[in-house]
RNA sequence: UGCCUGAUAGUAUAAUGGUAGUACGACGGUUUUUGGUACCGUUUGUCUAGGUUCGAAUCCUGGUCGGGCAACCA
């Protein structure tokens, strides 16, 4: 068996290639034969260099190793020769019609297309204006290459198909060695058969294709590559198609190919998606034909399931409100071991955290009206925080506005993590930091970058349901001071707030973290009453 | 109103013509120094009408609904 995975390289990869390449990969990889990465790079127009190099990178990332690196340009003059070869069996003919002409010569759907004068050169005329197509004697577009099969055929694709268009243009490969270009029909089967591909996998909307693929492969009676077709990856509350992202990039809309918000790859690892989570996806959402929309929940599943098991546990607080142990001596500090991942055998090793009278603890975990089972703190209850003491709230300031500004508790010395002899039992443990020695960071928060399951298919314009909130900055939130010690490209979860990464614009004086996912949460607050 | 294609729980995806199963979601419970994780349980399905058959999600016929096809794009 030999795959192939053939992006056209006009654009950066995103979670619907993903499939398409554990799809040709994982299948290769299954039945022990091999796939070939190959650029499908015959429109010179849209091209560049620039997205074969994210292409590769992406693939790679993903982690596939191609047998070979291939382009359709590779082939230019072998596909010329078959081009040739179906003119000589009077299967092809140079159409001097303009593109308008063609369209309306082809006909409808309900009625047949009508042979114009150009249908009936004689083979030697063909191939003597081909020629001179290739030799650039005539502009763009005065001229195209068709293949002679029938006008009148319902399936729209085989009413003598363009081949060639003369295109004077530069290409990112072969530079300006060309001024005719194959079409993707005379092209992509022609190069899976060249490469003995076995299985051309592609997509649901190449299906009225095929009689055209099978059609050129048996009269230039080359290697006989299969085509079969599945049904592409769509991903609620975001858009998939190239045009669509690009329009996202180039309008604003989003900061780059790689905002953590864009379903791309560069997106995904920007965002904390790791290869093993999106190949996971891939592998749960299956192959079939049936028209499909996924849940992108099921993406959060995966990447959390892998997170959870490698991720280092660490403390932050975003939205930060002061507490005060006042019965803990105010120059004491204490250091807490925690240990770096609970789900790991051995706590996967651990670090210490400084703990003091003064802490940073989340707005949230506070209320000056607790409901019944609200495990935090208000006036009167108890919490252990996390790897330290069980403290008690006695009471809280307010300022003039009416927000709390500080939360005043005492701790039970004999309750300390690991060593509690106080007998005391507790609901909820909370999260913390400690004012004296914690750093600050940027912490960028994303929500799903539409409002609507299927922003493609609403009435209006897909922008219009852009979610204004998709990104929440916030500028200064309080980290546990290993944090600073964070590496590029690792998860970490910051405990009961999600998993995050660092951001490429993170720096060791201004820490940015993205949020790649928030973690399940399973509380609701009861209804009020 | 031409041709092609598809239809199985909320979403996906399985089932030589022979017990409709799995995952995610949702809901409930146990454990828990993360309202996380883990574990246990509950819930909901073969588009429709006929036919063949001892037996149909599967085969046949009609219908309904969805998607695609008339770029010198891929």
């Amino acid at each position: 068996m030999l795959t192939r995975f053939p992006p056209e390289p006009n654009g950066y990869l995103h979670i619907g290639h993903a499939k398409s390449i554990c799809l040709n990969f994982g299948l290769a990889l299954k039945y022990g034969g091999q796939t070939n990465l190959r650029f499908d790079d015959t429109n010179p127009t849209k091209e560049e260099t620039e997205y074969v190099d994210s292409i590769k990178a992406d693939v790679h990332w993903l982690g596939f190793e191609w047998a070979n690196e291939l382009y359709a340009s590779d082939y230019f003059d072998i596909i010329y020769a078959f081009a040739l070869n179906l003119i000589r069996k009077g299967l092809a003919y140079v159409d001097d019609s303009s593109p308008e002409e063609i369209a309306a010569q082809k006909g409808t759907p309900t009625e047949a297309g009508v042979p114009n004068q150009f249908r009936d050169r004689s083979i030697d005329e063909n191939i003597r204006l081909f020629e001179e197509m290739k030799d650039g004697k005539y502009p763009d577009g005065a001229k195209v290459l068709r293949a002679k099969i029938d006008l009148a055929s319902p399936n729209m694709h085989l009413r003598d198909p363009i081949m060639y268009r003369i295109k004077h243009a530069h290409h990112h490969r072969t530079g300006d060695k060309w001024c005719i270009y194959p079409m993707y029909d005379f092209a992509h089967g022609e190069s899976d058969a060249i490469e003995e591909i076995t299985h051309s996998i592609c997509t649901l909307e190449f299906i009225p294709h095929r009689p055209l693929y099978d059609w050129f492969i048996e009269n230039l009676e080359i290697f006989p590559s299969k085509q079969y077709e599945f049904a592409r990856l769509n991903l609620n509350y975001t858009v998939m198609s190239k045009r669509k992202l690009l329009q996202l990039v180039e309008e604003g809309h989003v900061e780059d190919w790689d905002d953590p918000r864009m379903p791309t790859i560069s997106g995904l690892r920007r965002r904390g998606y790791t290869p093993a989570s999106i190949r996971d996806f891939c592998e749960r959402i299956g192959v079939a034909k049936r028209e499909n929309m996924i849940d992108v929940s099921l993406l959060e599943f995966c990447i959390r399931e892998d997170l959870n098991k490698t991720a280092w546990r660490r403390m932050a607080v975003l939205d930060p409100i002061k507490m005060i142990i006042t019965n803990y001596p105010e120059d004491q500090f204490e250091e807490m071991y925690s240990e770096n991942n609970p789900e790991a055998e051995d706590g996967d090793g651990g670090r210490n955290i400084h703990f003091g009278r003064e802490l940073w603890i989340e707005r949230e975990d506070f209320m000056e009206e607790p409901p019944k089972k609200f495990f935090r703190l208000g006036v009167g209850l108890m919490v252990r925080l996390k790897s330290a003491y069980i403290v008690k709230c006695e009471y809280f300031e307010k300022d003039a506005n009416g927000n709390v500004t500080e939360i005043h508790c005492t701790y039970f010395p004999e309750s300390r993590s690991g060593n509690d002899t106080s007998g005391i039992n507790v609901k909820g443990t909370i999260h913390w930091v400690s004012v004296d020695h914690s750093h600050s960071a940027e912490v960028r928060l994303y929500d799903r970058l539409f409002k609507v399951e299927d922003p493609s298919n609403e009435d209006e314009d897909f922008k219009e349901y852009l979610n204004p909130d998709s990104l929440q900055i916030i500028p200064k939130a309080y980290i546990e001071a290993d944090l600073a010690n964070a590496v590029p490209g690792k998860g970490y979860q910051f405990m009961r707030k999600g998993y995050f990464t660092l951001d490429k614009h993170s720096t060791p004086d201004h820490l940015v973290f993205n949020r790649t996912v928030t973690l399940k949460d399973g509380w609701k607050s009861p209804p009020t009453p």
